[in-house]
DNA sequence: CGGACTCCTGAACAAATGGACAACAAGTGA
DNA sequence: TCACTTGTTGTCCATTTGTTCAGGAGTCCG
């Protein structure tokens, strides 16, 4: 009797015994990658409802079925996605204090979201995708991780501002203002290389994108920008 | 022998003859903006290939056949409704000429499209789902019209530049810079609503968001803030 | 009224969709 | 080898989807 097996519940379900030379779930690891991957390009193309498990199945090179079974619904396909995405996004994000430099700190900040949308741009469509259809599977992260990572980092800003080493701006605005032009680079890519004329994206332009928004940010904020 | 009808081939096929009483457009008129409107939600909120017919049909109040009457397909529908869209989008935006002061023509540009992303915010929503699909249907009026534009808005600002009336930045980037950060108060809005812990936008929201843009992206240009 | 339109809509349909499932194959530890 | 778990996939199914179509209702003017 071959019932529905745990499909996805565990995501990685740790060895029980030992960690010797049992690995139940290579296999498992390396599909549900493959299928992850897959899933990424395509939400990140036509959103949530327009997505279609086929389409992923054909993009990772499996059957239907075999996606299924790593996945056992859509939305959890849809959920583990962000799982991931969120992770790495922790990962990756340094605290500011209120005793750093601002200049640095703000231009650390813009130059790593630069960064993330050149190495992530997928990532970056799927969560735009996501909030613009009304965030409806990351309205709680949103609500409650999110706030708090803004009121964290708009405090220290805050700090600095009242201590006279930054002109005086809404730190919070600030933090939009940062998100959202680093992030367009991911987003909106294809306006912009329509516009430039250009096929594809190079190393240069993210560095030139970078430069360009710590001057004029930093200058915004009446900030040096640092050596 | 009903054929199927002229449908939506003849957007406003005008008054053959005289304009006097016999109008024989006015429900359809009326029905195609009914339609339309419901179309922006749904496809706003879905994506081209996540939204349905069946879906904007309920939105309009209207059977589906009676949609499929005014518009004979789902193509045409969303073609229908982003030249509205940039119709619209093309009758607010007013030229700037190299005698502008830049200072009033930025912040005047910075406020327009402030002001279109909380009047409009489904339009930009739309428009930044359409580019994040990756422009199937805009590829073309971005390879051509968008591109002009920001090349002939950019070449003014160098103007500025070289007159030494602005201190140098990249004057295409800066386009993007003021696209993204203003447009991001529609696009993102939820997230915004979340993090500020907000039920709904208020006028003043977008105004405080203006002013921002305006000092921070003024100033970042070397310039004053016009009184 | 009559006739010529414009407009409306239920029914039907082929294709696509998310998902269930059972039979089968492969891997693993003894 | 065996017993068991894990992985694979073709097939089936109820719904949903875009679209067609034929007939009917509504509107307008003479």
């Amino acid at each position: 009797m071959t019932k529905q097996p745990v499909a996805d519940a565990p995501t990685h379900h740790g060895n029980p015994g030992n960690g010797r030379k049992y690995r139940p779930g290579r296999i498992r690891e390396r599909n549900r990658e493959k299928i992850l991957q897959a899933a990424e390009q395509e939400f990140a193309q036509h959103g949530y409802k327009g997505a279609t498990i086929q389409n992923i199945a054909e993009r990772a090179g499996l059957p239907k079925s075999n996606v299924l079974y790593y996945f056992s619904n859509k939305k959890r396909m849809y959920s583990a996605m962000f799982d991931d995405i969120l992770a790495r996004w922790n990962k990756v994000f340094t605290d500011i204090r209120p005793e750093d430099d601002p200049a640095v700190a703000l231009s650390t900040f813009i130059r790593t979201k630069v960064e993330m949308s050149r190495r992530y741009p997928l990532a970056s469509r799927l969560f735009a995708m996501e909030i613009i259809q009304g965030a409806p599977f990351l309205l709680d992260h949103l609500r409650t991780n999110m706030r708090e990572w803004v009121r964290g980092r708009a405090e220290v800003m805050q700090q600095w501002i009242d201590d006279g080493r930054m002109t005086p701006v809404d730190p919070v605005q600030l933090i939009f203002l940062i998100w959202s032009s680093t992030q367009h680079y991911a987003d909106f890519q294809v306006q912009i290389l329509m516009v430039e004329n250009k096929a594809e994206y190079e190393k240069r332009d993210f560095d030139h994108a970078a430069d360009f928004l710590v001057e004029v940010i930093l200058r915004g904020c009446g900030l040096e920008k640092p050596t």
